[in-house]
DNA sequence: ATTTTCAACTTGTATAGACAATACGCGAAT
DNA sequence: ATTCGCGTATTGTCTATACAAGTTGAAAAT
């Protein structure tokens, strides 16, 4: 055999056993926590090659599925890459990934135990223009419901919504009362999410909006604009808009 | 037996064989398919119990440790949610979390094909003020690095850093060339990042910051707060300021 | 009526073995 | 020299079984 290898091999080895936790958790979670101790430690580093499964079998003297176990749940988690008939390695990011939540904004509001109101300013069926129709991926002239809302925590204007709606997803919705449920919970009710995509920017307002928010004109605000699919179909395009001194996201990643 | 119960089960595992596709992919991942297909369908709703796996098992004639590895992989991403001892449940999604993929400036800028250049205008080191000391969880007093680049895309500037640096785990940080290598990249080289957390605002710069950007003063800008970890420690800080009409974020969550 | 015990059911983990699918290098055939 | 085929190593999936651990409800004991 190639000795050199051999040795490479055996060092990883030693480095897993080495690091192998000895609480009572079970195996296949003491042989994921070694694995990602040796790669962040730096022990192990990018695009290295690990052992294969039989080799960390023989050494470790368990099952193969609880090494398979291991290395498949790194692999889901981005830690690791496999390919099939080659071999396990450490994946290489290039970029990590924050996890936002974003919530509906009257439970935010609520659990910060502060009182949600809501004022509604439009609430119509109309025919979908182009560029509303672009935006639910359905044909011009189509019905569609808009709403444009005031979101209020203590009485402060905190959220401007301006909104649109597929109106074959959700026919009900003018009929409504989004003093009681909001449109993301109502919509969400109708026609459960399945996808969704924000676009997060800082602009500036114009008068109306200023106005509305009861902001200066020149505050900056947090916009997002977020459109949420139901089964491959657009159901809402919304326009959330709130002063920067009053709303923020917070993201984070990590902890494995 | 309850013979009610008995046929709202018969009825659940009827939907699972109804919703089974049929191309020849594994069986796991057949399973996943058929239940997530059932919830986005709104046949199964939130917190309804499934079958159990042995019934699952009778049902499809498959081994219970395929069941479980279906049952296993929906509950880590989030779809179920199980208790031993008492079965496995559809979950109530409270948020939904939204992935924003957070690249270095350099990286993203070159994706675009657009040329990156960096101007530095701080680069030293200095003593830790009591604020400073609590952003990198150290003590008043200890020695830090404290940078500001100023990163432009295609000669215009677009983000505005401002650093500081746990100088214990970069002792190097100052000798750097950050015209070559981000800090980001080179902080990332020398102590991985393991975890991180980001504060997302919209917020107004002052004449000093307006200036730098070579923006108008009353200009939104989105400023992203950033702290990285390494194995349970603070590796740096950051302030990054950008033109809300240069740089937004956008997440995507869904696509299973 | 209350408490205790226990049996049944559920999910969680681990094992040993089997076969399939993929990749790769080496030797044989051309 | 090039191509082809084949064996080997590796990961991917699946099965059957076993025992552990948590929950629940009903029977039994008090």
């Amino acid at each position: 055999m190639n000795s050199s290898l051999a040795v490479t091999t055996q060092s990883l080895l030693n480095a897993l056993l080495g690091a192998l936790p000895n609480t009572n958790a079970p195996i296949y979670a003491r042989l994921k926590s070694a694995i990602t101790d040796n790669i962040n430690n730096g022990i192990w580093v990018a695009e290295q090659r690990l052992p294969s499964e039989a080799e960390m079998v023989q050494a470790l003297g368990v099952s193969r599925m609880t090494v398979n176990r291991a290395l498949r749940e790194l692999t889901a988690t981005g830690v690791l890459h496999r390919q099939q008939g080659v071999g396990t390695f450490v994946a290489s990011k290039k970029a990590h990934s924050a996890l936002f939540e974003v919530h509906d904004i009257a439970q935010e509001i609520a659990d910060r135990g502060h009182t949600h109101k809501v004022e509604i300013v439009i609430l119509q069926e109309v025919k979908a223009s182009t560029d509303q129709a672009l935006r639910l991926g359905i044909r011009t002239g189509e019905t569609i419901f808009k709403s444009e809302l005031i979101h209020f925590e203590n009485n402060q204007p905190i959220q401007l919504e301006e909104r649109i709606v597929n109106a074959s997803l959700a026919p009900d919705y003018s009929k409504q009362d989004f003093t009681q449920l909001t449109p993301y919970a109502y919509l969400n009710r109708v026609a459960p999410i399945t996808e969704g995509e924000h676009l997060v920017e800082a602009v500036t307002t114009n008068t109306y909006e200023a106005n509305k928010l009861a902001i200066d004109k020149h505050q900056a605000c947090l916009q997002i604009r977020r459109r949420t699919w139901s089964n491959q179909q657009i159901v809402t395009s919304a326009r959330l808009l709130s002063p920067g001194h009053l709303f923020h996201l917070f993201g984070h990643f990590g902890r494995p």
